[in-house]
Order: C-alpha cells, then structure tokens, then sequence
DNA sequence: CTGAATATTTTACGCGCGTAAAAAATAAAT
DNA sequence: ATTTATTTTTTACGCGCGTAAAATATTCAG
C-alpha cells in the first residue's frame, strides 16, 4: 500500500485502468459492475487506499447513503445497547449511521432534527423524548424525512413505529405479582415523560380490574431523566411516611426502580420474596443494571434484538420503497418475565 | 417563514439583496460581516429558512468545522455524561461534533478512524479503547489529523492528553479506607482493557509501601468490557472460597465494584462500616450508579466538568494553532473522594 | 463464428459552493 | 468635503463527483 498519493477519483480510474464513470458506478454499488472489473477496482483501493471525497459524492444525490439515529438519552444505558445493534446493522447494509442524543432537551431534539435535515438521510430512525418532544415540529419533519419511530410512539408521526408492547409488560408482572402473593401497587411518576409510561399505567389498572383486584397507584414527584434518584427520593417518601398500600411494589420502569431498592436498603426495608423480606418490588426494560441491584430486579424485559432489528430492517423497507408506505405500520414485541431475587 | 422555495445560495442571496459571495463569507463567519449586513442575511435565513448545501460547503475545504467524538463503549454511562457536555460545547463554539462509539471492539475503532478521516475534521476528541486498540492505526490517524485524546492515554498519541490522575484516585481512597479501618486489598481484572487500571494498581502498590502496608492483589478472570459481570464472577469466586485477605476492598473501577457488590448481596455479605459489617468496599470513578448501589458506593469522583471542559478547549486551541502543538501536553485532573455507605 | 445482450468507455455538462482579484461602494476620520 | 480604510459586488474559475448519451468492447448462447 501507500504508492503515490491518489487525489480524486479521475486519477484513481487512471492508475486502476478503468474508467471513472465506471469507478463512480462501483462507489454506488459494487455489485452492479462485473465481477473481473469489481476485482481490479478493489485491488486498486487496496493498494492506494483512495476512498471517494464523500462531501462530492453527496452534493449531487438527493439522498445519501446517510442514516440518523437519534435517541433521547445516551446516559441510558438501555440506548446505548439499542445503539450498537442498529449501528452494526446499518453499517453491514452499506449505510453510514450519524448518532445523536437530544440528552433529554426538547430544544435539542429541535436542532438535532434540523441538523438532520441538511444531512438528507436516505432515512432517520428516531426515539422521541415523548411528552416534551416538539410535535409540530416532528411532524414537519418527518413529512419531508423517511423516518421511522422506535421506543417511544407518537400517534401517525412517521411512517411506522417499532417498539414494546407495554400491556405485555405490564400483564405479565402483574399476573405474576398477585398470583405469588399480595397484588401489586403501581409505582411511576406523576409526570412522566415517556408515553410509555402511561400506556403501563392504564394497562395495570386494567389488568387489576379484569383480575378484580384494587388498584394501587403512587405517583412521586419529580421531573427530567434522573429516574434513579426521582425513584429514591419517592421511595423514601412513602417508605418514611409508612403509606405502603400494600407489600408489592410494581415500579413503571427500571431506572425508578433501582432508586426505590436503593431507598429501600437506606431505611432497612429488607426487599424480596422470603418470609424475612419487608417487600417485593419488580420493574419493567430489563436495563443492563438490573441484573447487579441489591437484590436482582424481577423484571420484564424488552425484546432488545427484534426492536432493534425490526426497526431497522423497516427503515430499509422504507427507504427501498421510495420513503412512504401506504399505511403507517406499528410493530409492538412482546416482553418476557425476568424473575430474580427481588419478586 | 417558507414563502417560496430557496434552492441554493445563489437564489438566496438574490432574496436577501446582498451578493453571494458575502452570504457566503457570513456563514463561514457571521462576524466577519458588516453589523447591518448580517442584520440583513438573518433576517432572510429567518424569512425563508435557507441553509447551506453542507456537502457543498466542505467538498472544497481542506478541514472542514466538523468535530469527531469517539469514545469505546456507549452503554456506560460515564461516556454519556462525558459526551454531553463535550457536544454541547462544541455547538456553542459553531462546530459539529459527530459521535462515534468504538461499542468495545478495536475493529470497530479502526473503521471509525478510516471514517473520521473522510470526514475531513477540524479535529478529534477521542477516548481510545486501551490495551486492545491497533496502536499503529491511531498513530498513523493522529499524523493526519489534529487529535486530542481523553480519559484513556496511549503514550505519544495525538498532540494532548486530558484524563484524570489515577494516582489521585487511589491515593485517597487508600489512606481514607487505611485510617479508618483495616488496609485494603485491591481488586481488578487480571487483564484490563484500560490502562488506567495499570496505573491504579501501581498507584496501590506504591501507597501501600509508603504506608508499610502489607499489599493483597486479588486479580480476577474475564475479558471485554461488561465489567459488572466480571466483578460479580469474580466476586463470588473469592468471597465462596473465603480467600478474603482483609475486611476491605478496594476495586479498581466503579463497575466492577457494582458486579462485586452483588456478590456480597448474594452471598450474604454485609457490605459498610458498621460494627454489624463483614466488609467494606470502596472503588474510583464516580459512576452515575455508585450513588445507588446498596449500600451506596464510597468512591473517588472523576472532575467530570474539567475532563470534558479542558479536553474540548485543548482541542479548540490545538486547531487554532493550525493542528500542531511544540509539544504534547498532558493534563490531569484529581479526584475528589466521595464518601458513602459502603466504606 | 455470429448476433444479441450486457458492460464499459468517451465525451460532456452540471451541482452548490469556495475563493481569488479587481472594481465599486460605504463608512470613518480628518 | 476629501482622503483613507474597510466592506461589498462583480466576474470568473475550479473542486470532486454524478450522470446522461452515444460509441465501443466484452460476454454468452446457440
């Protein structure tokens, strides 16, 4: 490698002995030139290690091999994972991944998708912040932006939307909560900011009522994406106050959860499903932590590989399909129930 | 906003009344324009929402005002939290940082050089992988363009190193946990991805003779990068086989001390400072968690504001100075210890 | 070996913007 | 009002590549 230095493609045609169009064809696609021109260009790269100035190969294209990922918050490590799946995926399709992370900032999300916009994506897979998000202006964008909604849904925006079905969540915790021993109450925020969390809300009140039980719900203050320490400091609120309905807690989502142990431990409430134990508290999203808290969290987990998966094999339904589907498609996966120590 | 459709800076500048020439000088540098003139492409850009063809822009531009970011495993939230404040500095300085994560793997590392070196950046922040990263490949990468490394050091790389004193960390955690209790054993993996591990245990062993201190070892099996589950594993490991040498342990990072953590739960172990405690254990990072462990973790806290602070101004001075300093410069910052429950 | 089908080369133009140089306009200072 | 310094406009070219069209070459069946 490293003969002379190869400046743009009309010189790389030159020393690979083929022509330019024919080089700017193989860029595009390498299977759409025969097989023996295919070997002489990649042996050409191989030996000068030229690589096409991507800058020029956009300026022209109305849409770039580009795809935007944009998640609400990287801190999460539950995202982070999500990340690496649709990285891996996009890259192996031949499509170059752009990452951004609204860190929670609704304003941020605002700038992410106009930055996005002069990227022109081939297509864009994005989990909304949820509740905080700009509406008006998703939706403007996703009208001039292939997108597709993963995690976090917000109705008819996008062309389709890949994410768990949070009643498959909440139904089997709940199910298996009250057939183990006392029913659940329901631990969540009263302002949450993901969706999801009232769709968990309003399932476990209607699986309480179908199983003819009394529904139980605590909603703790707090707002923003702290959700360990929005968890803790509710837990030792009702933990102080000894406001406990019941010996069950069923936490909205994990992040509250490891807050509540943590609150738990603080004031001596020994948590699990032992004669011993004071209370049971199980969760939902399986996040990586949750298998290290004190005890393990029982809880429900995401199907992190097909949301993943699926989501992205969808963007390239999409983008195959020239950017638009006929209806808005909604794919939900099931959860399935971790039992650990803690329930 | 959005009368008619604005194509190209052409037609823009025609809208606006002034040259394009200028309107292009403005979005190079808005100040570098008279004060009425800016006023008045504002006020357009307002009006009709034109942006410039960034493809356009940077094809011909030797370095572009694109920021690379990389850091080696996104599912910790530490690198979260770091790229958090390093995206929203950059921004305010007008770059565009564009994120990349290496997800722990050195083939994914090297092509995330090959792709930042497409991207023609004015420069990189970059937290290498460590012990596995193709050490050649950074070096070659690091000739070409203007690289500030942080967190994790290779020796020579890049123009400038922006980390924390590992010596700081152990130092105090050290005589803290020798003062008030029994001297500590120290507890890593026996090959550790990060060479800050090194540098911990080194540091260890230097406090312990300066302290003539008796040194315990304990190095524990496990590769890649999911270290709660290694510290767990090996937690279990010594605490089954009572191969504790001391009541007090010393991790070298925060994850491992969460996976260790849960052993102790496990095992029965009760972990604090309590005459009723079998053990103390205290570790260094200052992970988003460690606040939450059970008991909560006594840790020594990275300067998290000043890593990520003083890494992106090295980096806007390193591009200022044309991409080269007279020599590299190293710059650590202590850590300060954070005491809780657990020691 | 011939013809049809497919792939490549030649030629040529355009994209949106950077940028250099000279001319013209504007602002600031005397 | 005049000079001087600064800013803007005019004009013009080039960057690296996409891509269309026509000419030519290669492959493959029969």
């Amino acid at each position: 490698m490293g003969e002379r230095k190869i400046r743009n493609m009309e010189e790389f045609a030159s020393v690979s002995g083929i022509s330019r169009p024919t080089v700017s064809k193989y860029f595009h696609d390498p299977t759409s030139v025969r097989a023996t021109t295919r070997a002489r260009i990649e042996a050409a790269i191989e030996q000068y290690g030229y690589r096409p100035n991507i800058y020029a190969m956009n300026q022209n294209r109305e849409l770039t091999k580009n795809i935007g990922v944009v998640v609400p918050y990287l801190a999460d490590p539950f995202f982070g994972e999500i990340v690496r799946v649709i990285e891996r995926r996009c890259i192996e399709a031949g499509f170059s991944p752009s990452l951004f992370s609204s860190h929670g900032s609704p304003e941020q999300e605002r700038d992410i998708l106009d930055t996005l916009r002069s990227l022109k994506p081939a297509g864009v897979l994005f989990a909304p912040l949820g509740r905080l998000s700009d509406k008006a202006a998703i939706e403007a964008f996703c009208r001039n932006v292939p997108t597709v909604l993963f995690d976090s849904n917000i109705e008819g925006m996008g062309e389709a939307f890949v994410g768990s079905d949070n009643y498959s969540f909440v139904s089997q915790t709940v199910e298996y909560l009250s057939r183990t021993g006392d029913p659940a109450a329901f631990f969540e925020m009263k302002f949450p900011a993901n969706p999801n969390a009232n769709k968990r809300r309003r399932a476990y009140l209607d699986m309480m009522e179908r199983l003819g039980l009394e529904p139980h719900v605590l909603q703790i203050e707090g707002t923003g994406w702290a959700f360990e320490e929005i968890g803790r400091k509710g837990g030792l609120d009702i933990l102080n106050r000894g406001a406990l309905p019941t010996d069950t807690i069923l936490c909205s989502n994990d992040r509250l959860a490891i807050g509540l142990l943590s609150a738990c431990y603080e004031t001596g409430h020994k948590v699990g499903r032992g004669p011993e134990c004071d209370l049971r508290v199980a969760s939902h999203d399986d996040h990586p932590f949750s298998r290290y808290t004190c005890p393990s969290l029982t809880t429900a987990a995401h199907d992190y590989a097909n949301v993943s998966g699926h989501s992205v094999e969808t963007l390239f339904r999409l983008i195959e399909s020239g950017g638009r589907f006929e209806a808005r498609e909604e794919t939900l996966f099931s959860a399935h129930l971790i039992m650990r120590a803690s329930a």
